[in-house]
DNA sequence: AATGAATGAGGTTTCATTCAT
DNA sequence: GATGAATGAAACCTCATTCAT
């Protein structure tokens, strides 16, 4: 007898999936359910009858919630850093241009490639507890971090306007984010990428403001005809 | 009930206060504790008790903690919106650029005047439930409706470069946004607003990229000798 | 709305009480389900089920089984340990023999008047967990101390034969505990107290067994006559 | 399949042991657990991680967490109860006395020889669940009943002292029990079973009270008139 | 026979919300 | 109006047991 009372079992038991894969099936799974319902909203309940599992099958692979959740960001955000470049200026061969633009392309691509998780990272990602924020930030931070380095360089190099790098860094982080969002609501199709990245582009290198009394940097700009 | 007539009266529960007093002291509390402790970690035993009052008390105010919630974040995005003054062309003594600068600086003002709401607008706002979600996109949809429209506008008197209207009004936005919640985040001082304001309205006006082989609008930007 | 969505409220909800009352009610409910299930068996829901309170009420009062379990084996070895008293030599008026009497009548007494809690001490206290063991032995040990140090006083006294004190406590508190655990389980009547403590007194006195070559300390004990 | 063949074969999968060795080296992993870790904190996790066998394997040697636990009591209470032999009067080769300390010494030269079981017994045995509960309960009552006739035969043959032979034997086995108990869990070595027995006799023989007014003892005691 | 992944019943606990006083 | 004890839905997680391989 035991402690505690088993009843008759049922049919179903999937045993013969490799523990890869049965690992894979719950993480789809919990994807397309915070995707759909949100981190707060999902249960462990909706993820293991999404992904036709036992809900202690779940707590063998992941410790809880929390913790599926913190897989699919951190591969997801692998993702996006991965198809980051650090941007090389020694090679005549590779324009700058064409790098930031294949950056830029990179991660738009990388987002409407996986549009579920984009929508999760900015819908769900902060507010989970504050350990989780901090995790979430320091991501961020880096992606700061790297684009302020490569702007300063860029200053050197004469390749990005005068002003405060990081400053710099934050608005464009913030103008792509955005963008992302959006253009995975909205549900643009994913050849839209290159089309978006040449928008950000152009607004990266000119703005779209044409003031006549210009402002910050008055000579640099001999726009008036322009206007 | 004649035998308990002597109990004293708890000193916390403060009758004097006017019916609105109580509802403004209840929304600071709650705004203090989400601000802390997160929209999910924040706890209606949290609240009550930064208030002084008694449980029951709370929800003789607010139906319930997403309704505090929700005005907490209905009167920061009203001030916000406030802040923000649709753009005129026919007043020959304000020029557009300063009125777009005094947008920039009245949002950026009123985000570091209000911290703690900038913080969980950014943190919180979004992942409470899909129905709050999406008021707070529609919140934001009205931003970017206003602005596409001043852009096309702006485009038609050739203030504003060629390009979607609306993705420069998502990537504007987004790039404040960040730029805000950086602002609050980091601890700028209020009076960085006015260097914060400047250095967005330089990115919106000009970018900061100087590639040679301009990329998109070539024509248009006969800006190589600026460099 | 709710995170957590709530249906309709029953109709009993007994407010009325007294904080102190409802703690009692609750207390007595668990003692009632731990005799009757045992501590492992029982759960959090038979215990709120038989006090008639809602399972947030038990956590209201108790932070969990354990805890409830634990007030009550404190509140029943603190009056077993008042039934106790330390033996005195110097009142003339009051003799050894009756003070012993009186112990353990007290003893005998405070058990059979709670049979359940007799009962729950002896068969569930140990094997809850580690630290509650450790507890409930630490309980034995100083009623053991006690009864080491009264005994080797008492031999001092001529009162106690010969023996290792410390050896004698233990025969004598588990002869005591045998004694009440078998009273409580075969249902004896409150009213055999009297005898049974008569039996013990005897017992301690003088055991039962008469063996002709006596055995241990036969010199000590010119007793052969007696028989 | 047959791109399998060469899988190694995992070393704990030993499958040389014959059957009623593997069923003993689960045995003592169990009773290793339950002394560590106590019954109802041992999983059979634990368990089947302490015999170095996989867990369905426990399954197969056992129904269930509960049977080995039975297992390992009936073993033992069968070696308690073997140690216990049936006083003889009629050789005069074999006093009385020396049975009784023979049995007494056999009882303790056990439990001390099986620490672990003795310590199991006496911590987790009762609680396991009612029906358990019983069968421990069962064992004792056949002490108790075997006891209790030694002691109303030896009332007879005057080698026992006046009073209700099942409270003898219920003081002598809780006395016994505690001893054991102490013994063990104080770590004391197996030699001294002899001195312990020594005192268990001593105790059984002559109590240890001395008082004045006498009061239960027979010569000292004229209370025959009482009776 | 042996394995260990899978199962799911059931326990514990939290906390938003209600309502008698 | 104010109070705070009471409520109970629902979440989380553990672990004894099963069974396909």
């Amino acid at each position: 007898m035991a402690e505690r009372k088993t009843k008759q079992r049922r049919s179903s038991s999937a045993p013969a999936l490799p523990k890869a894969e049965r690992r894979q099936l719950i993480l789809h799974a919990a994807r397309e359910v915070f995707g759909r319902r949100g981190f707060h909203q999902a249960t462990v309940e909706d993820i293991v009858s999404a992904a036709g599992v036992a809900r202690g099958t779940f707590y063998l692979y992941y410790a809880d919630k929390r913790t599926v959740f913190s897989e699919l960001i951190d591969r997801f955000s692998a993702r996006i850093a991965m198809s980051i470049v650090r941007i090389v200026t020694s090679d005549p061969a590779r324009s700058v241009e064409s790098q930031v633009r294949e950056n830029i392309r990179g991660v738009i691509g990388t987002a409407l490639a996986e549009r579920t998780m984009t929508k999760i990272l900015f819908t769900d990602a902060m507010g989970v507890d504050p350990s989780f924020d901090r995790r979430i930030q320091s991501f961020y931070d880096e992606v700061v971090q790297l684009l302020t380095e490569s702007l300063r360089e860029g200053q050197r190099l004469g390749i990005v306007g005068e002003g405060e790098p990081r400053v710099f860094a934050y608005l464009s982080l913030g103008a792509l984010k955005e963008l992302l969002y959006q253009a995975v609501t909205l549900g643009l199709a994913e050849e839209s990428a290159e089309a978006l990245s040449e928008q950000m582009l152009q607004f990266l290198s000119g703005g779209y403001l044409r003031l006549q009394g210009r402002h910050t940097a008055p000579a640099r700009r001999p726009r008036a005809k322009a206007r």
